[in-house]
DNA sequence: GTACGTGCAAATATTTTGCAGCAGT
DNA sequence: ACTGCTGCAAAATATTTGCACGTAC
């Protein structure tokens, strides 16, 4: 028994969710989303931002990102790509590297697994933090 | 007013927390330790533990993980290392491959802050779970 | 003896979910 | 019309914290 694949409507909400996180460079935690789209959909709940993006996830529109916190952060852009996280004021920016691909099948090979993909994030202080 | 340094206390407790984490290659929870723990200190309580791993974790003793889950992990060897982690059934697994430090300066250079450290994840099926 | 650590329980913070009505296709 | 989606509120999950007592140094 295969089940049917979910069809995925696109509701004002969801539209504006993801609106909202393509426009931002800022890799926004929930609360901050639902802030934003309350602006043009002032009755959304948090419930269906979370339950949104969730949906975009899993359909490959965006990504989501925890790098040491207890809460999660999201990001527009769904293709690969690393980040550099301040640690002292949380700030996530995208670092505009090439892939390490290679990498990947030696990984493969210590394991004895498969890979599909592979993350990076670089801690230290940003050029604000630094003074 | 510089505040004078905490100086911390070896207790059982923490000893035994810290013991058990050097002791396994499984990257557990803050749970998983607390039942271990347990069996040794019985009326240990859930908050002794997370108090000690976030003491143990600001000492260097220990490192935590959390790689896309709502809960954290913990590991009981503090020198970098990557890891793999199975999309499939969970685990975390060491890699056991030279780490990038030359990547650190690059990306210093392009976001324009100072890089301490960074860490890799790779995702995908270990040999278990392959079929 | 001092002050850090502990157990306990209650509080916080973040995310998920049941349900009845709404709305995209 | 069918079935996915929404708002609301309550529940679930993971972690933190206040307090009075205990204990390492």
């Amino acid at each position: 028994m295969t089940n049917r694949p979910r069809i995925h409507r696109m509701t004002k909400q969801r539209q504006m969710i993801l609106e909202v996180l393509q426009n931002t460079k800022a890799h926004p935690t929930a609360d901050w989303i639902y802030e934003q789209v309350r602006q043009a959909v002032p009755r959304i709940s948090l419930g269906t931002v979370y339950r949104n993006l969730r949906v975009l996830k899993e359909m490959g529109d965006i990504q989501e990102l925890n790098y040491g916190s207890t809460y999660s952060r999201f990001d527009g852009n769904p293709a690969p790509h690393y980040h550099f996280v301040c640690q002292d004021c949380g700030k996530v920016m995208d670092i505009d590297l090439p892939l390490l691909t290679d990498y990947d099948e030696q990984v493969a090979g210590t394991v004895g697994g498969q890979v599909d993909f592979h993350r990076m994030e670089f801690y230290g202080n940003c050029s604000d933090c630094l003074t």
